[in-house]
DNA sequence: TTATATTTGTCGTTTATTGACAAGTCATTA
DNA sequence: TAATGACTTGTCAATAAACGACAAATATAA
């Protein structure tokens, strides 16, 4: 639920309303709601949408984003932080 | 395709083929054949039950098909990097 | 009450995953 | 050159999960 704290105060801070943004994104505005609660997963194109919106800075609204998902694949896991770690170094590896 | 590979070592170690492990997860051998060439995700389930069949530290394993499914999450992310590092500090932050 | 903002529950539709089956390739052996 | 054995590839029905709307419920305030 960390893309969805993010979101709710950034539309706080712009002062929209759950309506006005489901407007923007052409959802229900329950939608929203659900999004904001961690309830559902955002699609990449919304984040897109709302960092516009929000104008706050999309590379970094999607690593929150990003963040937020692989959070949702380890937690629970007694592994998570190792498995970081490998995924991690896995990465760096493949950078050339 | 981390845990792919990891497992189709264990299997060669152990001199096993496809067909066998197949019976012994009770599943088609070509399945086995796409989970180890990263086609398939493979279920928990599976992995532990691989993690016996190859006498594999269980933990570790799992660690690693944990990885392997935070890689497929970022991967392709231009900030699959910095998500992780969000990730991870959001992790550990939570170990109260 | 009435009105407005948000949340919750339900649900049909769409999309993705599962894992089997059949057919394919590629070596090796008879 | 067959034939066999190991593995791969393509297809597909069955199942499961995600999407997002709608209606109803709460909550807060005027």
């Amino acid at each position: 639920m960390i893309i969805g704290k993010k979101l709710r105060k950034l539309r706080e801070q712009k002062g929209l309303l759950l309506r006005q943004v489901a407007a923007e994104l052409e959802v229900d505005t329950a939608y929203i709601s659900k999004m904001e609660r961690g309830e559902k997963n955002i699609k990449k194109e919304y984040i897109i949408k709302l960092a516009e919106l929000y104008k706050y800075d999309k590379t970094e609204l999607i690593s929150i984003w990003l963040a937020d998902k692989i959070f949702d694949t380890v937690k629970n896991e007694p592994t998570a932080l190792s498995a970081i770690e490998i995924a991690e170094k896995h990465l760096k590896g493949l950078k050339k």
